[in-house]
RNA sequence: GCCCACGUAGCUCAGUCGGUAGAGCACAUCCUUGGUAAGGAUGAGGUCACCAGUUCAAUCCUGGUCGUGGGCUCCA
């Protein structure tokens, strides 16, 4: 029968169509007509290509190039485009999966020579003709079986891998072809290749097959793209901006830090500037915690073997410590700071009236990183952590994961930073009851929902002793570091033997909380180097002011008030040298320094400074100690 | 650990299609004493990452080692 359908836009008037009316049709006629730059469309809520035949009464949504669902739909055909590009010219290359990403796509091929980067300028090219012949993404449905046969004729084994492991419920599956390259794919896509115009092939990288180190690494070519060319060159912009902020060349540039060859990988040396930035922090943290009813506390940094036998570590963690020697007694460098903790409450016996009880602990540890994943101060393998370990009863769980969660939201907002938040439930290799992890991660996910944080759940990813909420904050270049994390354990109590006598005179087992706030000092120092570019905030500035002096004969002046503006707390230094004053404001301003104060004849007549701010803008001038309490006032709210 | 790329002065980078290297900035000395983002001159500084091999000759070619960068796996 050839009943009509009725179809609208979301708020608009339903319109009549045809049973089968294509999207781009109906489109046509009750949207503001078809622009460009449209690349597919919502019906009822799915997203669709433009071809798409509507069956049924519908509510129907454009989806623009420019919208975030249109650029995931436009990047996925760029990677398509990418695929049919790359066998244009390498027909042995397998392809395998190719998805969009933040910002852009990729796509895998199984092509052992590896592709050079003549190869990646090839590629683009061939891209830019395929584009140019504006070849249509036509999409078809066939059955498994046809899907199968199709892709092994065409020697396209890692397709007919992913088609046989569809759920068995599955019985078609859609392709796209555009040009001679077909590819399986779920859709949508968008009208034609000619609208790829805005994109650029970035790198080339290895990845494993199904992201399993045990399977096959295949090549896997990274790209960007946009809708618009200005967005991708305003896009391209910003990766050099951000390169600007890496804080490996910052803290080069502005004497922080450095991690050195003949020191070994992965491990951190602090100059002096950098050292006071983390000592700014580290006394932030020690000061939070005490108002927060933590003890401090210290251990060894390396413990027998045999302690590491009984938590567990020497069986699930063995990989990633090193070991020493000591009068024949094999000791574990601490790759945790938890041993310690569980013997400082086994020391005497505990009432359920201490509990809970809060173990602080800036505590350095050593894990054994993988050569390849060392990473500037993101990722080394000695690092500090502002640890700590809760022992509570079961009925505290859930009020001290919520203070913990407030104290890391506190810290997230005083060092500026948007963090997400995952939760991280059973991994695999894992110890403990099914129980406890399950009353472990709802007691987690409680506290989550209690606090109204928005998380999202991360399946398999906790630590082995028990489940973890983690928060993580990006660096320059929008990549995700873990910083604050919140994990359950309940194993380490029991292992330890940890007990508490309760109201009933009973011996009752504790439930421990690892957990950090900002994570790795060395970690969050080079997030927060590239957070602010360098340019800290007065209370985090190594070096709040630098005197800079017009000529010789002001230096006298200028070392009284760097001695009084030490006194007063401010740190200050003294720049005298032999130069014009606008060479001195020139090097304080590239080192980020938030005040310069100038001193020549005005200022020493007046017994005054001239502060001037890392803005340009000139203060009046003003006594030093005018100045230190105007330092002191900015960073009180801090400090 | 795996894939690809890279390693030349403190930093950023040229260069040599095999005959032991150059710039700018930084550094030192001197001149200059200059009021808000680079004053001038002179000078010093490099086993061209390291170890083998090929060659009359290697910074350059080949192999290996170490390190770095971008990813993958793993993780704070």
């Amino acid at each position: 029968m050839a009943a009509d359908i009725r179809i609208n836009m979301p708020g608009g008037a339903a319109q009549a169509f045809p049973r089968g009316a294509e999207v781009r049709d109906v489109l046509a006629v009750i949207g503001a007509g078809v622009s460009p730059s449209l690349v597919a469309a919502r019906v009822n809520g799915a997203a669709v290509d433009l071809s798409y035949k509507i069956q049924e009464d519908a509510v129907i949504e454009p989806i623009e190039a420019s919208s975030a669902a249109g650029l995931d739909i436009l990047r996925h055909s760029m990677a398509h485009v990418m695929a049919q590009a790359v066998q244009d010219s390498f027909p042995e290359a397998q392809a395998t999966i190719g998805p969009a990403i933040e910002d852009g796509f990729y796509y895998d091929f199984d092509y052992s020579p590896g592709f050079s980067p003549e190869d990646i300028e090839r590629i683009e090219s061939r891209m830019r003709e395929i584009a140019a012949e504006n070849l249509p993404f036509v999409r078809r449905e066939v059955s498994r079986e046809e899907a199968v046969a199709l892709f092994q004729q065409k020697g396209e084994k890692y397709k007919v891998e992913i088609i046989n492991d569809l759920p068995k419920d599955i019985k078609t599956v859609s392709i796209y072809a555009q040009g001679g390259y077909t590819d399986l794919c779920r859709g949508p896509h968008i009208p034609s290749t000619g609208m790829v115009k805005a994109f650029k092939l970035l790198s080339i990288a290895g990845a494993y097959w199904r992201g399993d180190e045990r399977n096959r690494m295949l090549q896997r070519i990274y790209g960007t793209g946009f809708d618009t060319r200005q967005r991708l060159e305003e896009h391209l912009r910003l990766i050099e901006e951000a390169k600007k902020r890496d804080h490996r060349r910052l803290g080069r540039e502005l004497d922080l830090f450095q991690v050195n060859d003949e020191a070994g990988g992965g491990l951190v040396i602090f100059h002096p500037k950098g050292m006071m930035l983390r000592t700014i922090i580290e006394d932030w943290e020690r000061k939070e915690h005490l108002k927060r009813g933590y003890g401090i506390v210290m251990g060894p940094q390396i413990l027998k073997a045999d302690l590491w036998k009984k938590s567990g570590h020497f069986d699930h963690y063995r990989e990633n410590m090193y070991f020493t020697e000591v009068d024949e007694q094999l000791y574990g460098i601490k790759p945790m700071n938890c041993l310690s903790h569980m013997l400082i409450y086994k020391s005497r016996i505990r009432s359920y009236r201490d509990l809970p009880i809060r173990y602080f602990e800036l505590g350095t540890v050593l894990r054994h990183e993988k050569a390849g994943v060392l990473h500037g101060l993101l990722r080394v393998r000695q690092f500090t952590q502002d640890d700590a370990h809760v022992l509570c009863a079961p009925e505290q769980l859930n009020g001290e994961i919520k203070a913990i969660a407030e104290f890391v939201q506190y810290a997230m907002k005083i060092f500026g930073f948007d963090y997400e938040v995952e939760l991280s439930t059973r991994p695999e290799n894992s110890i403990g009851s099914d129980a406890d992890w399950e009353l472990a991660t709802g007691a987690l996910e409680g506290a989550l929902k209690d606090s109204g944080i928005p998380y999202e759940v991360n399946e398999g990813d906790g630590a082995f002793y028990g489940p973890k909420i983690d928060f993580k904050i990006k660096d320059a270049l929008k990549r995700k570091w873990q910083c604050a994390t919140i994990q359950c354990d309940f194993t380490l109590p029991e292992r330890f033997e940890l007990s508490y006598v309760g109201e009933d005179g009973e011996k009752h087992r504790p439930v421990m909380l690892h957990r950090v706030i900002l994570g790795a000092i060395e970690r969050f120092m080079g997030v927060l180097i590239e957070q602010y570019a360098g340019a800290f905030p007065l209370w985090l500035s190594p070096v709040q002011a630098v005197i800079v002096t017009v000529t010789d004969r002001h230096i006298s002046w200028g070392e009284e008030v760097r001695q009084r503006l030490i006194s007063a707390g401010v740190r200050v230094e003294g720049d005298f040298r032999n130069e014009k004053l606008g060479f001195k404001i020139r090097e304080a301003q590239m080192q980020k320094t938030p005040f310069m104060l100038v001193i020549g004849d005005r200022e020493i007549d007046a017994g005054q400074v001239a502060p001037r701010q890392r803005d340009g803008k000139n203060l009046e001038a003003m006594t030093p100690e005018a100045f230190a309490l105007l330092v002191q006032e900015q960073c009180s709210q801090f400090l």
